[in-house]
DNA sequence: CAATTTCCATACACTACTGTATGGATCTGT
DNA sequence: ACAGATCCATACAGTAGTGTATGGAAATTG
């Protein structure tokens, strides 16, 4: 009955194990150090599967790059009524579960490569929303616009300490997501 | 003729320049090493002016506080007129320069005072946003969440890469400004 | 099962930073 | 001017983390 592997690591498991802490503990907790008590093994490993620091860092942007454009893509394409759609992905966004995201904001503001791949996803979103509203006969003109500020609300909000401000119902939304597709 | 004085440091000037650096590089720039150096000090006035980085960090806050409660009343005073306050105010919030907030709201993240202390001054701005829309006619019941909603914009505006998506134009945020007042 | 590869533990030197202790400037009040 | 208070430099010990070198355990392959 021999034990199919005790620890033993994959770059795999350390990535994802870093996604875990970045969502955690933001990117203050990207150290080989705490990465490796964390997961009940010592540095000798990480220093295995990556060169140093950085190249753990680059490899994990990349992971999660993968990670969030491929289900960015996939929530996208479910659904493809136009209808009540904006409602639909502004309840979404707005009840999501954002912690790795904004963590990965916070990173971008001291990380170039970062804040590129954030960006781009940014960038695919907005322009999704955007079409959305042309879609439902907002003219183009005014849609991008709105499309950058209902972005930019779902991305504020999850800023803004709960405990204080209630969070918004999915009346409330429905409400404002109908004022903003307004012709 | 004697210098009026070398250098000499007083607390205002340390926590003057903790913003500074706040702004600049993020409260991970809050150290007394760094501090130091960049004011071309050792670290024996730090601690000669400070029991330790914690105190340091609590008396930076009360410094902010009163930095931004009265700036911020300051800005709510001027102009009384309710008639197109709202686009002022969202005018002057997405042009402003808001770097020292946001790294303050980073760091509040992983501290509960700063966390306390961010969220009190958003409660004030979101009040007084729905205040004014209710004067301006906006149903009481909606008017909360529409204040939420922009606010919340303003705060993910300034997490948005300006050089990836462009700037909302002030025509274009006076028109979502009407929208939001609409009855 | 032996040889090789894969993976990890440990020990070491190094860097960046904290906090303390001490002495020495520099300013202030009298 | 000089005594006390104020402000800062320096040196020290300590902590947390990086990266490297080396040896050894565990899996894999022939």
């Amino acid at each position: 009955m021999k034990q199919p592997m005790k620890q033993r690591l994959s770059k795999h498991d350390w990535l994802q194990h870093g996604l875990r802490a970045l969502a955690g503990s933001g990117h203050e907790g990207l150290k080989a150090d705490l990465l490796a008590r964390s997961l009940q093994v010592s540095r000798g490993s990480f220093y295995w599967h990556f060169k140093n620091l950085h190249d753990f860092h680059v490899a994990l942007l990349a992971y999660w790059k993968e990670h969030t454009t491929e289900r960015t893509i996939a929530e996208l394409n479910t659904h493809v009524e136009d209808a009540g759609r904006l409602t639909e992905i502004m309840l979404r966004s707005f009840a999501s579960d954002d912690r790795l995201e904004q963590a990965m904001r916070r990173w971008a503001v001291q990380n170039r490569s970062v804040k590129r791949a954030v960006a781009g996803v940014d960038k695919v979103r907005i322009d999704y929303l955007t079409t959305l509203l042309v879609n439902v006969g907002v003219p183009t003109t005014v849609a991008g616009a709105r499309a950058a500020f209902i972005y930019a609300a779902s991305l504020g909000r999850s800023q803004i300490d709960k405990n204080t401000i209630s969070e918004l119902t999915p009346q409330e939304l429905e409400k404002i997501a109908e004022l903003m597709q307004q012709i």
